[in-house]
DNA sequence: ATAAATCGCTTACAAATGTAATCAAAAAGG
DNA sequence: CCTTTTTGATTACATTTGTAAGCGATTTAT
């Protein structure tokens, strides 16, 4: 059985640095988060990365002083993690209601809609 | 702006049962919870009552001793924030690789691709 | 009427989370 | 070489969350 970490709402932008842009020096990670948004604090940053090798999401290599750190977390597991749990709090787990919901609330381009029902035509007729 | 407060997953529990039974005492909330599953504490839900009182996600009036418990927040608001909220952590925000997640990881019954396409269709030419 | 159950209110307390600051060692710049 | 910067480690601290227990008032059963 695999053991999926529990991954808490900001530690989930810090590992999708690591899933995006594989191993990574905290400065990077720091990085690449400041880009996005301005109001990351490289020590909470490092907190993160901190807890996160701790909680086993993650692990390093010492590479000269610095770490490079990389994912041990596989990132679909962990998404399909917060997609059940997700699915079971909001919807009672009910997938219909809740892709009723989206497609209902989200306005979705003509596009979008065609892709969709690709997709659900491949699931439909194998 | 509407304040749509921060609910708890717990708590969302709690919300459930007052959105699909209207006003009830803590009794009766109680006995829903214990029903689905039998590990709720009743002071447990107590504290979650006071809790949501205090977020004001709900609100009661006195009925003899007891109070009769009643949503003050909108479920559909709340199903959406926390839907954004899911979206934006797990997907970056991005609507159709999340929907592709499901569609592809859940099996789906027929008639669940059916209504799907349907709904699909409904939006798609409007 | 007295004891037991029930009610809401208050208090408790650890773990998780968000948000950092401090500190010591090491590296880099001048 | 000495100063500044950088890095990881350690420590801090308020808030939120999960999980209740205690207390005093009030019903309710006996």
């Amino acid at each position: 059985m695999k053991n999926i970490p529990k991954i808490s709402e900001a530690e989930w932008e810090v590992m999708k640095v690591l899933w995006a842009k594989g191993p990574c020096s905290a400065r990077d990670i720091i990085l690449a988060l400041t880009q996005g948004d301005p109001d990351w604090h490289p020590k909470t940053v490092k907190t993160f990365l901190g807890r996160l090798v701790a909680k086993k999401a993650i692990a390093f290599e010492r590479e000269g002083r610095a770490y490079l750190y990389h994912p041990l977390a596989n990132r679909a597991e962990c998404v399909s993690k917060a997609s059940e749990n997700f699915l079971k709090r909001v919807f009672d787990g009910a997938l219909r209601p809740m892709l009723a919901h989206f497609v209902e609330n989200r306005k979705l381009s003509a596009s979008e809609i065609r892709e969709l029902r690709r997709l659900l035509e491949q699931k439909g007729e194998p």
